[in-house]
DNA sequence: CTGAAAGCGCTTACAG
DNA sequence: CTGAAAGCGCTTACAG
């Protein structure tokens, strides 16, 4: 049991060793295990440890060792349900590796995202996983140059010595077209992302792609990859007559459930949506959401392991993964309202 | 325009002041502005950092200046969306005072507690945010002997020389009370989260008096505060014949309304469901969730601003903040199904 | 197995 | 306004 001082807030491995009659190097030894001590002396410098309550400063240890046991996890934005999962399975990852997550939100905006890159420079992190908003930022190769092992995580980095880890977002693109159009759609309108970011470029690729090999004309609102970008452009599609929607986002996936809601339009009845990402939520949606998911949390570990093994040192040519999305079917598309069916239909009530 | 040389990564300030022709001391006040230099020293400096793509080792700063401007959050998860907002709303305040985040996740778990609790005070973080899963863990009393600022969010913790951020948590459990008892249910059973966790506790010690005060039998079920245990014990609260559950925090929200369904029951004909807590996606299931929430934003910028405010050296007795909750009509919940409504029905359809 | 000494890269009294 | 020197609290070759 420990019985510590009332001043071993200042406390330094000095005084630790004058207590125990040792050298600082000693103690230091005893603590760290990174050389031999004698048995007897190991158990005497901790019992002083212990009653002194003497925590080691691990900034005089990070400077001394030139290394911090910390890593960086950059993305727009920690409430978006993709990120927090991703974050929080890196964060297992890193723990067990006795790594220490810095979290940064850019909110999508290139200099916050080069201001906190700046942070993990100066604090020499030893890896960071990035979401980036500007791919192409200066910071990321500096980092690197630093010696920080860097992964990119759902959008690519143009630095070709970052690590990897994708998801095929064109191929989610061309899945949620052809899973619309198999239904009957022909009318499909497609939710867009913020242009310029890779994940929303991709999806959108897919879907044009997709729209033209089936000979439909495409319909695209731009959308903001947030919850009010979302619904107006869901509300612009819905305008010009679209009977299926693709949303580029989870984000703006709600938007547009409630841009149809405020047309007094009902899913899947009078519109089918299909959402691309997965978040938590999509089962309690009214009706659940079909969605097209990516695996995130096996995407993360992915991510983690690739920091933690050039972490260890492994060295090897940058590594490219691309995950695969899946198609979960829901309840919330079904053949288009046709011959059979009233265009527009009011929704019973509210409540 | 920068033009980095590509040893930069190895740059120390004494090769900037040789470059410069100056010393390391005119080059640390001329980056740092915590002394007056001339004009045109200060631009000379400037300009070769620039050049060199020179960038001051922070781990040396901080150990230098016994500052380091990081400040932990210690949360149970941040999956979980009343702490994925709290983070966020903390990052925010800290980001603008220059401050760090760093990331903890307990689990629940008092040893992962314990060891996060131990990182942050050997990294000598400023200040930190805590959740506590142990209230009384010695660390806690020992990152404030070490000089850090510590808030208390959501749970209070044994040091009283930690500022406060609470809510009324007896009040929730007794206004979702209240309400199920006006709205005419006798047989309200409460789906309880983790034994010893005070949010917990508190929340059903209100549900418990309202109860009372209806002359009304308490019916509670034990939970865990997470999905799956919610599910059980709604169901085990609905094989008691509950036609009314209170709900003790968002995630076993979901598996009550699962639970729900399961029983081939319908919300809120069968059963009226209140949740404590208010997650974003209450508005989206089917029928919309009533619930209490409770201002997380401005909790967590108030704790926030407790914390900015002891960094920055105000010093006054611990403050303690509490905050009220807000009932949320939305669709969960009307009368319970009497003499008019049959007892049990079966669900339309699933899709 | 242990200690004395150097040094990680800054910042900051101190002197001028 | 600027520089030389000390020192933050560790860790780690080096010597014994």
């Amino acid at each position: 049991m420990s019985r510590p001082s009332s001043s071993r807030a200042s406390l330094r491995i000095r005084e630790v060793a004058e207590v125990a009659g040792v050298s600082p190097a000693t103690v230091s030894r005893a603590l760290n295990g990174t050389a031999v001590v004698r048995q007897a002396t190991r158990e005497k410098v901790l019992a002083v440890v212990d009653e002194l309550g003497y925590r080691p400063n691990r900034v005089a240890g990070n400077l001394r060792r030139q290394q911090v046991q910390m890593i960086g996890v950059v993305v727009s934005d920690i409430e978006n349900p993709h990120f927090t999962q991703m974050v929080r399975a890196v964060e297992d990852a890193a723990y067990l590796k006795g790594y220490r997550v810095l979290l940064c939100n850019t909110d999508e905006a290139p200099a916050k995202q080069r201001e906190y890159l700046g942070v993990l420079i100066a604090e020499r992190v030893a890896g960071a996983v990035i979401s980036p908003t500007e791919p192409g930022a200066p910071e990321i190769g500096e980092l690197i140059d630093h010696g920080a092992a860097v992964v990119a995580f759902d959008r690519a980095v143009a630095d070709r010595r970052a690590d990897a880890v994708l998801a095929a977002n064109a191929d989610a693109g061309r899945l949620a077209t052809q899973h619309l159009v198999a239904t009957g759609h022909k009318r499909v309108g497609f939710v867009s992302g913020l242009l310029g970011i890779e994940t929303a470029a991709g999806r959108q690729a897919g879907y044009e792609e997709a729209m033209a090999a089936a000979g439909l004309p495409p319909m695209v609102a731009l959308g903001d990859f947030r919850v009010e970008g979302g619904r107006r452009a869901a509300a612009d599609l819905l305008a010009r007559g679209a009977s299926g929607l693709i949303v580029a986002n989870n984000l703006m996936a709600v938007g547009a459930l409630k841009s149809v809601k405020d047309a007094g339009l009902r899913v899947p009845a009078d519109v089918s949506v299909v959402a691309i990402d997965d978040p938590p939520w999509a089962e309690l949606t009214d009706p659940p959401l079909t969605t097209l998911a990516q695996p995130v949390r096996e995407m993360a570990v992915a991510a983690a392991e690739l920091l933690v093994g050039r972490l260890e040192g492994r060295r090897s040519r940058p590594k490219r993964q691309v995950f695969s999305f899946e198609l979960r079917h829901r309840g919330s598309c079904c053949r288009p309202p046709g011959a059979a069916h009233a265009r527009v239909r009011r929704s019973k009530n509210e409540l």
